[in-house]
RNA sequence: GUGGAUGUAGCUCAGUUGGUUAGAGCACCAGAUUGUGAUUCUGGGGGUCGCGGGUUCGAGCCCCGUCUUUCACCCCA
């Protein structure tokens, strides 16, 4: 018999590792909760007419596909078949996929909901997301995202409060070292005019020029200025161009700073004029909420991957530990329009990796040691008298609201104390002949070793 | 998708140039202790050496394939 093995990629979480993921959700919940979002969930699958084309060439071609269910062979055009044309064949024989991201399904909700919905409409959504990379640490196949999205408005009021509600989120998770960087495609794209990517392009296709630009500039703080105009010059980019590129990117200061020297950059770029106006205002709206800037930082070279950003942009990274942005997001304007919504809906929207977030608070230990979710008594008992009446202890101790349990089984006493220890419950009552007798039950203390007598009532007054 | 590394008990790892029945620590189970766990002592269970093939009288060790995990790319949460 083989032994049982799990996909590429994929997890269990048992009750050790879910106490602590439950503490990540409960807090995120908590906050998106506290900005008025309302939660959704979407199936795991999608129809792939849905996903593809969202997330770039490169995206696409990591969506897991699901297999027609039936004869799917049966209708292939068997030249393709004799050929062994796979990727034309793929569309034939798969109709479905498994989600990407939760922004693109949330989009397709907005437009088939459209006239139930009132707008702006804010919505959260915790649920898992699979994608056919390779696995690495910190990247799975399977992963949590937990996004918070309003449709239905540009105000930038929505971005400052995805940096209050990241700020929240990490300051209850116990994360004191992180960056919020922000960054604005408007701004992006007036430097890849500034720096002539579109004349240097194949002028068929300007918007792969500016995006090869954007993944290498992305990488800067990661590989280093040598190393990014290495990538760049075989792409067209000359000596000249790749000057006045770095003059803007090396701008250091504060981000008032850094605003100030791109203004006189971009006086003939009215889009970029735009992102930076934007970003101003975010930034003066945190003001109003009586909110600093600290953590946040306008990175010039922050370039996010997927493609339907068109605003201001995030990515968060939490310092010293080896791992990617633990949560992104940005404005979107024409998601909707790509499922066929006649009026453009401008959405903006970030997303928390919940198993990145664990690794990273795993590696720093941050989790809190009550973290752990379990009873807080064990009733132990010897024999059928004092279970009978160790159940209504336990069904009193429940009613007022103290997570309780009771062993089980007729074993000895030191038994039952070990699965109290192991469980790490930090409470036990213990319940004999005499304890029946007298009502005072003996209460023990599973961390300091120390035992009292003690009556329901008082138990229930201390453990509340 | 490209290139490198890895895999021996539940976990962390030993295992000699290829040579009898593959070991340790921790963990687990039982007892010492029929009303007291986390310390101590005694005993016990547990391995098709990732999987499949090959070389050899003989393979945990050498060769090929495959899968897992992992690292660097690519990309990203």
């Amino acid at each position: 018999m083989e032994k049982p093995t799990l996909p590429k990629g994929t997890r269990d979480f048992g009750p050790a590792v879910m106490a602590k993921r439950q503490f990540i959700f409960n807090t995120i919940r908590q906050v998106f909760q506290t900005y008025g979002f309302m939660p959704l969930e979407t199936p795991a699958m999608e129809n792939l007419s849905t996903l593809t084309g969202k997330y770039g060439e490169e995206g696409d071609q990591l969506l897991f596909k699901i297999l027609n269910s039936g004869d799917f062979l049966g209708d292939v055009d068997p030249t393709l078949l004799a050929e062994r044309q796979s990727k034309k064949i793929t569309g034939e024989i798969s109709k479905k996929g498994l989600r990407y991201d939760l922004t693109v399904p949330f989009a397709r909700y907005v437009v088939m909901n459209r006239n139930e919905i009132s707008f702006p409409f804010k919505r959260y959504q915790m649920q898992p997301v699979w994608r056919g990379d390779r696995p690495q640490k910190g990247r799975y196949c399977e992963f949590y995202q937990c996004d918070a999205d309003v449709i239905g408005t540009n105000s930038l009021l929505c971005e400052a409060e995805i940096i209050l509600m990241i700020k929240e989120v990490f300051k209850g998770l116990g994360i004191p070292d992180y960056s919020i960087k922000i960054n604005h495609r408007g701004i992006l794209s007036a430097i890849a005019e500034i720096v002539n990517a579109k004349s240097n392009e194949n002028a068929t296709l300007p918007i792969q020029g500016e995006t090869s630009l954007f993944v290498a500039i992305d990488k800067l703080d990661k590989i280093g200025v040598e190393k990014v105009k290495e990538e760049l010059r075989p792409k067209g980019y000359s000596d000249e161009s790749l000057n006045i590129l770095f003059d803007i990117l090396e701008v250091k200061g504060s981000t008032t700073n850094k605003i100030a020297f791109l203004v006189d950059r971009f006086t003939a770029n009215e889009t970029g004029q735009q992102g930076l106006r934007d970003l101003r205002e975010v930034l003066n709206f945190l003001k109003s909420y009586n909110a600093d800037d600290t953590h946040v930082e306008f990175d010039i070279a922050l370039a996010r991957g997927l493609s339907y950003y068109t605003g201001c942009i995030f990515e968060v990274k939490i310092n010293n530990v080896g791992i990617g942005s633990v949560s992104g997001g940005g404005r979107y304007d024409n998601l909707t329009k790509a499922f066929g919504d006649k009026e453009n809906l401008s959405g903006v929207g970030f997303s928390f990796g919940v198993d990145r977030i664990y690794d990273a608070m795993e590696e720093l230990q941050l989790f809190p040691k009550n973290a752990q979710i379990s009873s807080k008594v064990l009733i132990c008992h010897f024999d059928d008298a004092s279970l009978q009446y160790g159940l209504g202890v336990l069904a009193r101790l429940r009613a007022a609201g103290i997570p309780a349990e009771i062993y089980p089984d007729q074993k000895k006493l030191n038994k039952q104390l070990e699965y109290a220890n192991k469980k790490m419950i930090p409470f036990t009552l213990v319940i004999g002949s005499d304890e029946m007798q007298s009502g005072q039950l003996a209460f023990k203390d599973m961390e300091k070793g120390e035992q009292v007598k003690a009556t329901v009532d008082e138990v229930i007054a201390k453990l509340r």
